[in-house]
DNA sequence: GAAGCTATGTTGACGTCATAAACATTAGAT
DNA sequence: ATCTAATGTTTATGACGTCAACATAGCTTC
């Protein structure tokens, strides 16, 4: 977190060294105290000692500037999803990501809420992150191998607990540790296959 | 959604006759052609033919005059939903009023973000609304009375919806009808109680 | 090294925003 | 008819994102 930059910030000049950099940080500290509409492209620049035009020489706008921020936040969040699993018993590993999740939009809320409203849109290039893939990976073994059924499992839990995180954060569901893992539990969702001929069960 | 104070709204003098509701109005309507963050109160101050800070003497602040916008919004997506149900089959209408709910947050994406950005915290007078009510019943049923598990089931499916619709409008899924369907299968989701002894069978 | 080019900053300005204070108008009660 | 409270307007303040014009400095090339 800490750059270059920051390093070299206290040591002069009309050039700072690493601008970019800066900022991006500058903008993910903002983040962690203060809500996303708060988040002023003056502020920032003003945080990196700067006029608030040189972010100009770097990011086209503020939405920019804001995706960058949004982007590292990205990563951050798959690494603390990767970690969760890792540290948890394979067999439990798919519910520990799914919490982790939760927990780190809960713990970032600003950051959190960057990344889905200012983050890039998905393209080839970038869709295939460590998040996603971890996701993939998962699912896939839940499914043993089925790909129709992992896709469709990797949509049901990302918008779950993407739901979750959403409505704890907005304040219409109380956030709470141990609702979490009533909400995430694998023993009450997701059956492993479609039970056969059950797809129109549903009507009497 | 054509109050007094629009038919009025021609014929004006100094006082407009009913303010409040043609600000609600015209709050409603620039959500419809533009996104949140670019809805302003002088805008909507504008649309009605009234200085910016008239507003101020219906409304305490912008935030105060979007919470009610977001109140009436929240109506409207819960009588979306309960319409969805009545115009389906009984088995089908806890999955029916789910679709719905997130095509409500497609056809209405300002409007469904501002629900549940500036909506007011649910409190006891206002949790329970329509929408409430009928995730409250549907859930009942389906697990048979039992309180605990209709409890849950009600966070797990908001959840889901949620989700579902946030991703959507975010662009981190592709909106697309087949989609939701997809992802709203009951009979994937939602194990209708939960197996007796089943908590660890995740293991492979 | 000196000269020049280019990347990277700064200054100042514009139009918009939310909001506050002081003032104007009018609808209703007395 | 007059008074008063409710309801609008004018004017002003400070912050915002962004643009155009200008300043500085680091690098390349001789």
């Amino acid at each position: 977190m800490v750059t270059v930059s920051t390093l070299k910030s206290t040591s002069r000049g009309y050039h700072h060294g690493d601008l970019r950099s800066a900022l991006i940080d500058a903008g993910m500290n903002a983040l962690e105290s203060a809500p996303l509409e708060d988040i002023s492209l003056r502020q920032i620049a003003r945080e990196v000692g700067v006029s608030a035009t040189a972010v100009y020489r770097h990011f086209p706008d503020k939405r920019a500037l804001l995706a960058a921020v949004a982007h590292e936040g990205f990563e951050r969040l798959g690494a603390a999803q990767f970690a969760a699993a890792e540290a948890t018993a394979p067999a439990m590993r798919f519910a520990a990501s799914g919490r982790a999740y939760v927990r780190f939009a809960l713990a970032n809320p600003a950051l959190f809420r960057l990344i889905f409203t200012y983050g890039e849109q998905f393209t080839d290039d970038n869709r295939d992150n460590l998040a996603a893939r971890l996701l993939r990976a998962q699912t896939t073994e839940q499914r043993h191998g089925d790909p129709d059924e992992a896709e469709r499992l990797s949509l049901q839990a990302w918008a779950l607990v993407h739901g979750l995180a959403m409505l704890m954060l907005d304040g219409r569901v109380t956030a709470d540790e141990a609702l979490i893992d009533r909400v995430i539990d694998p023993a009450t969702l997701f059956i492993a296959q479609p039970r056969p001929g059950s797809s129109n069960e549903e009507s009497p």
